[in-house]
RNA sequence: CGGGGCGUAGCUCAGCCUGGUAGAGCGCCAGCUUUGGGAGCUGGAUGCCGCGUGUUCAAAUCACGCCGCCCCGACCA
């Protein structure tokens, strides 16, 4: 993408309407833009992050065996009549009536509605397990909305609902999700913490929530070193040692009767960005899910229910990667992987140099933003910081007469002058 | 939902107390100069001062009502 034909409004100050950090920065940084409160536009430089973020998510519940189908934001009170939470949930969600006075919602999750679609097609128990998540628009009326896209009211989450015979099947599906979600965040570049949870309003008596660490985090949590190495590459994680380990928020941990020795004792901040539940037969009994068992007995199903908050990831994100200068963006999620900078777009060795890299980094799949405005150095390098794209490249008169370039990284601000040859090389490594 | 605050140019904000022709910086447009860290000079465009009602000869400014947004607390992917 040339910088000068793409649609990339960067603000120069903050806006007063931003108080973290990463709402500032995405506002800052053109990926966002505020319609009414916890209401949000995506522009293409957040909606590129948020697609990335949404496809490790999506590639890691493939991996995990889920099927996604697409459910829609729209959904029949009807439903949620019959399992009795349309009166249940409160005024966070939005109920809405179309022109015949229908009662209808804005789905706030959508157990009702996976449970209606697996009650019409699965009869046997042959048919499972089976694992349905989507990705799609969610709307809760928060009381309070803030923090940008970290607390809005519309919001894109992936939930997934596990449908098994028995407890122990559904255990075993628990337990794949919670290995499912270590590996999504890590893909990401984070460290998620898996921590105990009240279940809520989602019902049930099993669940975890994922943190992940920021310094910026909303509340504190303790936990096991041993969270941050552990092998998830392998086909089998071991559950029983996982699930183990020691995490606490901070109105849990009691410093005198934690059982973590003080070696290994971590303390952090964390935001959460996940959480599983397991909750039995709570929507299978009152809307007549079952399905037939060995011995031929009808037996509601028991389900789970995985929810990540995948636009709150992109606001996590930059919460865990950020410096004074702007967005520090992990390779996974990087709207781009690479930003050219042609400092003299009138020096026809400059641009020549800067159209040479920039189509071999396209023709290699690379995605590459190439700064070719009119504008002084110090704007460029300003929003190419901001943006924080992993690798920068500068090409100046200085060393365009050589054929050399910079490249750098935004990370560590490590910095090299080199050929091109060597340049591509070393990006693609 | 309790408490606090703010709505004035695209952005950040001054002006309001004490009513009298709507302002600054940045940004935007044109020209010239400049060109390795958010340039300089000259000229220019841009406002239902959140909305409504009232008071007044006169309202951005005072009063009342409404709407929107932000922050702190209690609750949540």
């Amino acid at each position: 993408m040339r910088l000068s034909r793409y649609f990339l409004p960067v603000l120069k100050e903050d806006p007063a309407e931003a108080e973290i950090i990463s709402h500032r920065l995405m506002l800052r940084a053109g990926m966002i833009q505020q319609l009414s409160a916890g209401i949000y536009n995506w522009l293409p430089l957040g909606w590129a992050v948020l697609r990335k973020v949404e496809q490790i998510v999506r590639e890691e519940m493939d991996r995990s065996g889920a099927i996604e189908i697409l459910m829609p934001t729209i959904q029949p009170a009807d439903l949620w009549i019959e399992s009795g939470r349309y009166n249940a949930y409160g005024p966070e969600m939005l109920r809405i009536r179309d022109r015949h006075e229908r009662a209808m919602l804005y789905g706030p999750t959508n157990e009702e509605n996976v449970t209606d679609i697996f009650r019409r097609h699965v009869q046997s128990y042959r048919q499972l397990p089976l694992n349905l998540y989507h990705i799609q628009w969610k709307f809760r009326d928060e009381v309070r909305p803030r923090f940008g896209v970290m607390r809005g009211r519309e919001f894109l989450m992936k939930d997934a609902y596990s449908f098994d015979l028995d407890y122990e099947g559904a255990r075993r599906a628990y337990d794949n999700m919670f290995v499912a979600y270590l590996r999504t965040f890590r893909r990401m570049g984070l460290t998620a913490i898996p921590m105990q949870a009240e279940s809520g309003p989602i019902g049930g008596n099993m669940s975890h929530e994922f943190q992940i660490l920021a310094s910026t985090g909303e509340s504190a949590v303790y936990y096991d070193a041993a969270f941050e190495d552990i092998d998830l590459a392998a086909d089998e994680v071991d559950m029983e040692r996982l699930k183990s380990l020691y995490a606490a928020a901070d109105e849990k941990h009691d410093p005198d009767a934690c059982p973590v020795p003080a070696e290994r004792l971590r303390a952090g901040r964390g935001i959460e960005v996940g959480h599983i539940f397991y909750f039995g037969t709570k929507y299978s009994e009152p809307m007549r899910a079952t399905v037939a068992g060995p011995d031929g007995e009808s037996v509601p199903v028991e389900m789970g229910s995985y929810g990540i908050g995948v636009s709150r990831l992109v606001g996590a994100l930059i919460e865990a990667n950020h410096d004074a200068r702007g967005i520090v963006w992990p390779d996974a999620v990087a709207p781009f992987r690479v930003g050219i900078v042609n400092l003299r777009h009138d020096e026809p060795a400059c641009t020549r140099l800067a159209d040479d890299l920039y189509g071999r980094l396209r023709r290699a799949g690379v995605d590459v933003l190439l700064d070719d405005r009119d504008e002084r150095a110090g704007a460029k390098f300003a929003t190419m910081e901001l943006i924080g794209l992993p690798w920068q490249v500068t090409i100046g008169p200085r060393g365009a007469r050589a054929g050399m370039i910079e490249l750098k990284r935004r990370r560590d601000g490590d910095m090299a002058e080199l050929g091109l040859d060597a340049a591509v090389e070393r990006i693609l490594a």
